[in-house]
DNA sequence: TTAATAAAGGACTTATTTATCCGTTATTTG
DNA sequence: CAAATAACGGATAAATAAGTCCTTTATTAA
């Protein structure tokens, strides 16, 4: 569904947000760890999504990521998908063809719209703020 | 969403369903040119759908593939994306946990879980031939 | 029964994704 | 200012997916 890099990425936000409740800054190193993600390929990801400003992060000693205020309320799930992943997601045909169209479409169209729609609908309306609660009333789990 | 193999796969089986119908029998060549995928790929993909009863082969001259009249009613998408992609589609975790579980699920489990289910139920209704009419009535395409 | 045909199968190449390494830059603290 | 720290960024390596090539096997029909 996800590259592996969205599936790192998404635990990464919801991690960092998490701890940003709390007014913490976590480091590479803690997030590659509490997301069980390999650190080096974690720092590539990290730095995508501050050039996408869905985190924020401060070089140097006491530095790290956080999410301010805003990126707290405001990211949801299509946000980092749509920075790591594109667009395809949401608009790729479900059979491969170079264009998922209503004029031409491919014979899985109307069924695989359907699954797509709900997709997208699920990723637009679910914030980070909302998945890091499962972190903080222990019912959910970013590793094994 | 499907491996570009598990893409390819269905639109075979699809090409194949339709022109079995019309009691043709077709080669690698004609497959491959009509869904638009390169050829030897197609080769090593029918080998499998082959390999596991989805459609039936023939060799030597008149030779080909076709879907005998029981294929034609019996298959159904989730037959083709299990055998060519597996079971991660269906039980896999969103955020690519080891595991996806009930006991000890990722933050993104229930919404996810209702997509899985969505597009696991969507693949187990519908069937080959359903898809085969659409391009009977040229409602639908194989490929642009 | 031989030539032609088409799928089967193994070995290989290419492309993409995943992952690592290491020097640079910015920031903090003593 | 100097030393330590941590993110940034470019280059590289490993693993997997996608795609190719070529020989073998089975079948048909002349
Ligand atoms: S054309 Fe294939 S999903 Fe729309
Ligand atoms: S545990 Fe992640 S989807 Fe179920």
């Amino acid at each position: 569904m996800f590259s592996k890099a969205c599936e790192y990425a998404i635990r990464a936000v919801i991690y960092i947000c998490h701890q940003s409740k709390n007014g913490e800054r976590v480091g590479l190193k803690e997030i590659a760890k509490r997301t069980d993600s390999p650190e080096a390929f974690m720092a590539k990801i990290l730095q995508k999504l501050v050039k996408n400003g869905i985190v924020s992060s401060l070089k140097g000693p006491t530095g790290g990521f956080v999410l301010d205020k805003e990126q707290q309320e405001k990211i949801r799930l299509v946000d980092i998908v749509y920075a790591i992943d594109g667009d395809n997601v949401f608009n790729g045909c479900g059979l491969g063809l170079r264009e998922c169209s209503e004029e031409q479409p491919c014979p899985i169209h109307d069924k695989f719209k359907n699954i797509r729609n709900g997709l997208s609908k699920m990723l637009h309306q679910t914030t980070i703020h909302d998945l890091a609660e499962g972190l903080s009333t222990g019912t959910s789990y970013l590793r094994i």
